[in-house]
DNA sequence: CTGAAAGCGCTAACAG
DNA sequence: CTGTTAGCGCTTTCAG
């Protein structure tokens, strides 16, 4: 493994020089950066990570903290992941994941404190994440993907949920939907605080609003399971209900199984709309599922960039940002069918079309 | 920030005592451990990572090397990785996630002869993957998830997938099924070389050949629509089959959703029994899925084990371990029906008893 | 524009 | 059992 001292005796300069042409840090004449390059290429250098750090007080390392519960990442985690490694790796930093949540700290507080991470960024944000406190008492950068209750001071990207919500409903809307039930995340985590669960239902009540209509808004558990359970209630709250706006990628499946099950077509007798959702998941489902496709990896693109300008100057600007979803109409929404078709009628339909 | 300096200064020892207070390579009296301990704990000292990787020449690092295709991780994948992360945090190490294929070989020379790494987990093995040579050239000590097409010399830990597939075969003829159709992922995959579709590909002949039966199996797409297209052929070629065996967690969705829109009811049309899946996935179908459950945490905890001993003592023993998955019987596998039931006659059925 | 040299914070001989 | 000290390989003043 060649050092920076071979590189400079073969180059005939000194290792300042030959520090001074890897980082640019200081101009050097054209004559003498050829010379050193030509070592370094010759030689197969590559700095040494450790000695780099220690000297610069550097790591070159981002931390991606990133909670694994036992469901995974979804593909719309997996596209801002790789959109983030991306634009790390572009400007010459290694991003790590590190599989640390909330309930983690003494591990991020290591990690921090060691010094291993020139900044972070923190996946699943609560809206009270004491990550952010540990982290800002180590003096390490960070930008939040999603935002913590008050975020004066904090850089941010995140989904706008608001404008996701409004596109969804204006979607069946225009559809002529008018009894839109919206699916939410479990009753704990609404009172957890989750973020998205909040903003949503709170998006879904305006919009719904705006448009004159009736908001009912039912949580579900993060399981087939949650989403037949909503199914039902969801049935018995508004019999004549003809479409459903859901953010709950695992319940979403739930109910659709219940709804073939219970005979009710998707989406001749409900719309089915999927909020924040990749197309590998929404064709998973049968109808693929019209969905609000999430920008992932744009996301992580930005993020990154706003780490990167937090790392290189300590107190550059707060970046606050928001990414709206864009609506992919697939095939579980349409049109209701005329008023006046009564469940019963609905069902026989179903059956008799099923028969066919 | 505390240093070694300021710890020995406060405990009136020298920096030596400190350093082997802390990494234990060489006996301290009871008395003065205490002394450091409390003056490190005092300090709230925390070792700089980069000055111990320089002077160790060890980073304390574990790469997990991870091509993160836009499928995302699957509840599979992501127990691996948190067993991984458990094993590795127990041993003092951090392990950092690198989405890394074989196509990111550049990437992935310059994190290792930039000397991060002490050691490298490779998951998504192919069966000639560049990564492995790599790794090697440059002395990083690595484990497979999965096998290469030679694996002398080298350390693995995978699935025993012929043990898989002959306890899901054997499930399905204890239940009295005779024609099973294996479905695989895509010819292309199997072109490729992939190691889970050739041996559990090789695995199905021979159980069914075990029990004297025919077996079959037809390629899929990694989507709902190739599980719909595989099942259409299935039914062209057996359309009496009564059992599916499926190692696609993608393709068993939509071949569930072809089934429903064909009139199929399973399990009492035809029963599903899904490979390699996940509890959480297998219970997002409707009915839920009767799966062999992958050995997860358990393979990722071996795999940092063994990798730990690669790294600490060079010349360590090589291990190669395969793991069975276990069967979960759920509810999308049953009885067939009696011999004689035909198509049309069940198709009737299932609608009448949807109706009722 | 280039060189010399002082560390960065820790480990690991080498001495006692 | 403990202390002294020479690096690890690089960055970054300070001089020229």
């Amino acid at each position: 493994m060649a050092t920076m001292q071979d590189v400079a005796r073969l180059a005939r300069v000194s290792v300042s020089t030959v520090s001074y042409a890897l980082t640019g840090a200081r101009p050097i004449s054209q004559a003498t950066r050829d010379k050193v390059l030509a070592a370094m290429a010759e030689l197969d250098y590559q700095p040494n990570a450790m000695a780099r750090g220690l000297a610069s007080r550097r790591s070159r390392i981002l931390g991606l903290l990133l909670p694994m519960d036992e469901r995974g990442l979804g593909a719309t985690e997996t596209a801002f992941v790789t959109g983030a490694a991306a634009a790390a790796s572009a400007a010459g930093y290694h991003l790590v994941l590190s599989p640390i949540g909330v309930g983690d700290l003494d591990q991020l507080r290591r990690l921090a404190s060691q010094r291993m991470l020139d900044g972070a960024l923190l996946m699943e944000v609560q809206l009270h994440d004491p990550r952010v406190d540990v982290l800002r008492e180590l003096g390490v950068p960070l930008v939040l993907i999603g935002r913590t209750a008050d975020t004066t001071g904090l850089s941010y990207v995140d989904i706008d949920f608001d404008q996701t919500v409004r596109a969804a409903v204006g979607h069946l809307v225009d559809l002529g939907h008018h009894r839109i039930v919206y699916v939410n995340h479990s009753a704990d985590t609404l009172a957890e605080g989750y973020g998205p669960a909040l903003r949503t239902r709170d998006a879904f009540t305006a919009a719904m609003a705006g448009h004159g209509l009736e908001p009912l808004m039912i949580p579900a558990e993060d399981s087939a399971a949650g989403g037949r359970t909503a199914l039902a209630t969801a049935l018995r709250r508004v019999p004549d209900l003809t479409a459903i706006l859901a953010m709950n990628e695992s319940a979403v499946f739930g109910l659709l199984g219940e709804l073939a099950a219970r005979g009710r077509s998707v989406p001749d007798d409900v719309s089915v709309v999927s909020m924040v959702t990749s197309p590998q998941v929404a064709e998973l489902a049968t109808p693929a599922l019209t969905a609000m496709n999430s920008p992932g990896s744009a996301l992580g693109r930005i993020a990154i960039e706003t780490l990167l300008r937090h790392v290189d100057v300590g107190d550059a600007q707060i970046n606050q940002q928001l990414l709206p979803c864009a609506l992919e109409v697939r095939g579980s929404s349409g049109p209701p069918r005329t008023e006046g078709t009564t469940t019963e009628a609905a069902r026989r339909r179903a059956a008799t079309r099923r028969r066919a």
